[in-house]
DNA sequence: CGCTATTTGTTCAGCGATTGAATTATTTGC
DNA sequence: GCAAATAATTCAATCGCTGAACAAATAGCG
């Protein structure tokens, strides 16, 4: 993750100040052991005199806090470890998804310090009023973190679709909504969070990006250029390039979905023909498994699969053999287009990895050009369930971190 | 292109100055008529006086020079407006390719201030000896870029082949080189440029992601984000993203030509399966044109196709068609994942885009999910020949105008 | 022709932020 | 109990931007 933040226009006095804040509470958060303001001056280049000051800010601003003294080493005056705060600013994530609501709290350090979760079939339910229950349950976060001593400063909401930069939802085929206007029907109700300048109020994202976002913040820290892909009743994927989500022109990248894996095979619902989804989407897996699909919600289709295939069921270790080679073909394209050396395979696919990345893999070796120079790891999803919703809280607290200026502007 | 450049370490009074600089020179570059130091002021944000400061160091670099007054319109002192210097700094361009070597001067306005081809077949030519004719050619670039006031500051070096961080060559096949080690063999020649801080002496690079960059800064700008496929022997395809080469984690990204479009297809040398390079590479679409491709130069061999499909040849046409369609999957791919929106034909595929573009374009139809709203173009390449040579050199000059400290720091 | 309005560009005091050296603070080891 | 060592703060100096006043140069108008 970049966590300075490059000035777009004119560079000015006050500028030098919020980079430097950010270059040293970016080094803070990314260290692993809480570092002295001597070690701050050392790693960053700067001064130790210009690192008082500027801690001294984010200390007044409860940024971050002073920690107990670290083990001693040595002689001289003992230092005093900064570590981010657990009070403060938090992000707010919330997921709007086929099968449940889902909102949680994240706070500077990527903790969820709130979590809640309301299993139900949302299909038959009007966008304003899944919003509505959405807002409700986020009140009720809101306070538990207010106890906590958080304030929600900026809210990010995961959807299962494409989304413009507006926060229209244009489509979400498996939702069923269609050119939905997030931000105005969340208008109208009382804000959920504290606004802070340069912290957006509410940024609408696809699920399978946020997912990613939740899996690049994940500890232990892991690389910072993957693909995630988002298993669920489509197939979704979250493209991270140098510890950033890559959008696209438009926001709309990571349809790996519908890349052909046989381009003359059967057709899809897209208008195309032999797409990734049709061989390795969730129903296509239940179907070439027998089972009958109707009978299983959706959450726990993924489960009797992996059930089936521990027990050692025929038909459903080849259905997932056949799927992750489907898979396996998608991905080496994707590998081959952006050179990645790790693929993490989320949403329902996580549970399924142990049958999924051996095709995989070895799909990538026979097709990747440069599997040979090094090679390409494919690994679960750290993260569990509702990885969009933690993912998307966790974006908000990381821009707090990156652009902490905002938030001292503020009353302090 | 991001024209500013984001200072990694600490940010010091010094840093300020260098990100101003940077900012009003790139804005110097971007603007469509030159502009007076009021208009920098109000399109920066930055006061008047400290533009004027700016801009008197600039001038003396010599990296800007005042042009002739505008014509006037209205009352007021008339502005005089600023340009980049047609002298200065200027980046050296370098190309091996399969059967020429190609050198160039580009200067800080993107013009192409001298150009040298030499033909040749390559392939039997030891590394060391090609990099020395190289040398040669670019000695005599450089005595002729002296005389017009020019001083080489940089050099980048396309090769149709895989090259790691350290500018070794791993792998071109097609040259038939490996693992040659380019810096160390052009150390032994005497520098070919004035080493200036921040900018490196020598960049080695795939010629597809630098032919992207020429493409990406050739006069009119286009999109910022494109996907530029080079067809030559191989299928190589520079990834431009908001206005910055995407190169991968190791920069190995673009491998388009193994791309699977018929997995359970033909084998490719690569090992795969139905490589898009074995149904629309150059040798593929000669054959399938029923053209016996020993009697043809790799130069002359799209020529003589888009000849036979100008006269109406069914082979040829037919040929086309099935190349066009076969890319169209592979694009259709790209994009679907990264959602671009422009798709640039080049290498030999500039001359053939009249008749591969309505194939291209009906798969991106058919299999691209948003496609619907916001349509994709696909065009011919405007450099010509020798893009990557192009390319290289504006890569260094664009650089020096997005990091002009460095130049100013030097001599003066 | 001369005056005014207008816009461009420069000069200069003021100010904020970093630097570097000196100073203070706190602990270990002898 | 004292010296050595490391951490953190204080303070004058310096650098670069701002804002306002000022100088320069032109068009419009009577």
């Amino acid at each position: 993750m970049s966590l300075t933040h490059a000035p777009a226009g004119a560079v000015r006095q006050g500028s030098l100040r919020e980079l430097n804040l950010a270059l040293v509470l970016g080094r803070i958060a990314t260290a692993d052991r809480p570092p002295s303001r001597a070690d701050l001056a050392t790693a960053t280049g700067l001064t130790r005199a210009t690192v008082s000051a500027v801690v001294e800010d984010l200390l007044a601003g409860r940024l971050v806090s002073e920690s107990d003294p670290a083990p001693r080493s040595g002689a001289g005056r003992p230092a005093r470890g900064l570590v981010l705060a657990d009070q403060g600013p938090a992000g707010l994530g919330l997921e709007v998804n086929v099968d449940y609501l889902a909102v949680c709290v994240v706070d500077l350090t990527g903790q969820v310090r709130h979590r809640t979760v309301h299993r139900a079939d949302l299909r038959p339910v009007a966008p304003a009023d899944a919003l509505a229950l959405l807002v409700e349950m986020a009140g009720a976060a809101r306070e538990d973190a207010a106890e906590d001593g958080l304030t929600l400063v900026g809210a990010a909401l995961a959807v299962p679709g494409l989304v413009d930069d507006a926060g229209l939802v244009r489509l979400a085929p498996n939702l069923g909504w269609r050119d939905v206007p997030v931000p105005a029907l969340l208008a109208e109700h009382p804000p959920l969070i504290e606004q802070v300048p340069g912290i957006p109020a509410l940024v609408v994202d696809n699920e399978a990006n946020l997912a990613a976002l939740g899996e690049l913040h994940s500890q232990p820290p892991g690389p910072s250029s993957f693909l995630h892909i988002s298993g669920e009743v489509g197939i979704g994927a979250g493209i991270v390039l140098d510890g950033a989500l890559f959008r696209g022109v438009r926001g709309w990248s990571g349809e790996i979905g519908h890349l052909p894996v046989h381009p003359e095979g059967r057709p899809c619902r897209c208008g195309g023909q032999g797409c990734l989804e049709q061989y390795a989407g969730q129903e296509a897996i239940v179907a070439a498994a027998g089972l009958a699909r109707a009978e299983l919600p959706a959450d726990t289709a993924t489960a009797r699969l992996a059930e089936l295939a521990q027990a050692g069921d025929a038909d459903a270790l080849r259905a997932l053999h056949d799927a992750g080679t489907a898979l396996g073909v998608a991905v080496a394209s994707v590998v081959n287009l952006l050179d990645l050396d790790t693929v993490v395979l989320g949403g329902g696919y996580a549970a399924l990895a142990p049958w999924l990345c051996p095709p995989v893999l070895a799909e990538i070796g026979a097709r990747v050009l440069t599997a040979a120079w090094s090679p390409v790891t494919v690994r679960p999803s750290t993260l569990g369930a509702e990885a969009a919703a933690v993912g998307a809280a966790g974006s908000v607290a990381r821009r707090i971190v990156a652009q902490p200026a905002g938030w001292l502007a503020r009353a302090g």
